[in-house]
RNA sequence: CGGGAAAUAGUUCAACUUGGUAGAGCACCUGGUUUGGGACCAGGGGGUUGCAGGUUCAAAUCCUGUUUUCCCGACCA
């Protein structure tokens, strides 16, 4: 491609409404543009590297042996119905009417679809394994859009799902599936680890989350610093700590005027925080409870969630809070009150701590579990930095982490929502075991950029850069320069090697900086010495810059490509 | 959805507090001088100040509403 007549500019400026490093660097490279929040265009140089990371994408995933299929993105509303999804969306779904007044939607993902594809083929349990996926934009309605190409409200997504006989079948094709994950990500050059997670609205038996790591993660993970133990925050268990031991003391009410948060209590009776025990208040989907955890942790809703088997717990208003005590907020605890208590398996390890009396201005002292009912006990604590790690005796770090793809073990909910059946070797009717593995094109394109960029702008690897090589002529204007320009520029794509030639007639400076905007991972330079056969080949990482002879540049920088 | 900020030329911003003909850098056009790291000089084009009301002799500026965008949070495969 030559630059001179094409559709390429650069921005000089900062651009107002994109924070972040990567967003504001894609679109001041001309890459791409929104269009409004969370809707992008891609431009030439952005629509390659997509199209790029699409085909590393496709390459995997045929290697895997899946099939590549289109699934229309403009949906009848009934199929979501069926499945009981169409309120768990809820306002994330972008709806519409035809002119019949038939509800559609625009596809938030394709679980649905690719269950009624699948059921053409299978009748049989002969008729499986198989793997089918595509390239899509899914749309979601996204609460906050935000960091440029990470969250954005339609989005380019490779979905992939896998069909079979059993759990045992399924697991050999989530694990081809894992392997041709980490092929793509490691083929991007992407900084990335594996991790647990919550299966959230896809359902299912487990989920396991790729995680680019960045500072602009919005997901926190959770490392052990000896084993290769993984987790999303969010389902990271935590290993109770032990507290030492002491002989049990006799309750005690205490006066504790004007002392509410954890820290006053600390302050006021010269305590560690692991001493007290926090209340939070909840409102499950009938009822209010109080969910007990160690003052120096915090409590993890979807840990709570799955705990009380109940779809969504919110913190309580002072309102709520009226209808179970009179004591307020800071004073709360679990005696002398009639609302099912759950604890903290921590809580449980407790003696003789200190919490709120449901009494304003006053805690109790020497609080043990036989003070109150129990109704329920778990694990629904955040773990922290510094923590044991659940599976070993190494302790917990923690990364930030954008997540760019996710498998699922689906398991059968969708077959046993939609019908996709087959017959067994003894003619029974089962339903048939499902994965599902997603990863998000352009969220790839914003890790990479976010990861790698440097002050001067974009670094792309090989792999996913728009072009590998650019040409630089420094004078436009010299009919030489301009030749051995050209020449090169004709071998490079007889070499079948991706060749940006910037032939604008602007000044060196402007050029440099348009192709370090960019991040081309190679530059020749043709100045002064291409007369004498002597160009210079500089790496946008700066590891390489050196003169080298005409005669020589194919082939140098074909060993890095 | 809660909290915060912002919207003025293609773009980044100024002028708003204290109402009085909207200005700069970059970008763009013309001419000239330049030509290896975002050149210089001279000249020039470009704005219903997001939108709708209101107050006023007079509104970019004050008031009300509304829309959009960003940030923090809630939410989120």
């Amino acid at each position: 491609m030559k630059l001179s007549n094409s559709f390429f500019y650069t921005i000089r400026d900062d651009i107002k409404d994109e924070d972040s490093l990567s967003g504001n660097l894609l679109v001041r490279s001309g890459m791409v543009k929104k269009e409004a929040s969370g809707v992008y265009m891609f431009m030439p140089m952005g629509l390659r590297v997509k199209r790029k990371i699409e085909n590393i994408i496709r390459e995997e995933m045929d290697k895997a042996g899946a099939n590549e299929v289109l699934m229309p993105a403009l949906i009848p509303s009934d199929i979501f119905h069926k499945s009981h999804r169409y309120d768990s969306f809820g306002s994330d779904m972008f709806k519409l009417d035809d002119r019949n007044d038939r509800e559609f939607c625009l596809g938030p993902t394709h679980e649905e679809l690719f269950v009624m594809a699948a059921s053409e083929k299978i009748k049989s349990y002969r008729d499986m394994p198989f793997n089918i996926y595509q390239i899509q934009d899914k749309f979601r309605d996204e609460a906050r859009p935000r960091f440029g190409l990470i969250r954005t409200r339609e989005f380019t997504m490779k979905d992939a799902y896998s069909f079979d006989i059993d759990s045992e079948a399924g697991e050999v094709s989530y694990q081809k599936m894992v392997e041709a994950y980490k092929n793509s990500f490691d083929r991007m050059g992407i900084d990335y680890r594996i991790v647990r997670a919550d299966t959230g609205v896809m359902g299912g038996d487990l989920s396991e989350e790729f995680q680019a790591v960045t500072d602009i993660g919005e997901d926190v993970l959770v490392m052990c610093d000896k084993c290769s133990f993984g987790s999303n925050i969010e389902v990271a268990q935590v290993k109770a700590r032990k507290f030492e031991k002491e002989e049990k003391q006799e309750l005690e009410l205490i006066e504790t005027k004007g002392v509410k948060s954890i820290e006053d209590v600390c302050n006021f009776l010269s305590i560690p925080a692991s001493k007290t025990v926090k209340t939070l208040v909840y409102k499950t989907d009938d009822e209010i409870i109080f969910a007990l955890i160690n003052g120096d942790r915090e409590l993890n809703e979807t840990k709570l969630r799955k705990l009380l088997n109940v779809s969504e717990v919110l913190m309580a208003s002072e309102e709520d809070l009226k209808m179970v005590t009179s004591a307020s907020f800071g004073s709360l605890g679990p005696i002398g009150v009639n609302v099912k208590i759950v604890i903290d398996n921590e809580v449980a390890n407790m003696i003789n701590f200190i919490c709120g009396a449901n009494k304003d201005g006053y805690h109790y002292k020497n609080v043990n579990l036989s003070d109150f009912e129990v109704y329920m006990q778990g694990d629904i604590v955040n773990i922290c930095e510094g923590d044991v790690c659940p599976c070993c005796d190494g302790h917990i770090y923690f990364k930030k982490g954008i997540e760019i793809g996710n498998t699922f073990k689906l398991g059968t909910k969708y077959s046993l929502a939609l019908g996709l059946n087959y017959l067994d070797k003894e003619n029974k009717l089962k339903p048939v075991y499902m994965g599902c593995y997603g990863i998000g094109v352009a969220r790839c394109m914003a890790a990479i950029a976010e990861q790698k960029a440097d002050e001067k702008g974009l670094v792309w690897p090989v792999s996913v850069a728009p072009f590998t090589v650019c040409i630089t002529v420094i004078n436009a204007k010299d009919e030489k320069q301009m030749c051995v320009a050209n020449d090169l520029y004709d071998e490079f794509n007889k070499e079948g090697i991706d060749v940006l030639f910037d032939d604008r007639d602007e000044r060196a400076g402007v050029k440099f900086k348009d192709m370090e905007l960019l991040g081309v991972p190679y530059r020749v330079t043709i100045g002064r010495k291409a007369i004498d056969g002597i160009l210079e080949l500089k790496s946008r990482d700066g590891k390489i810059d050196t003169e080298i002879s005409k005669d020589d540049i194919i082939k140098e920088i074909k060993k890095y490509v």
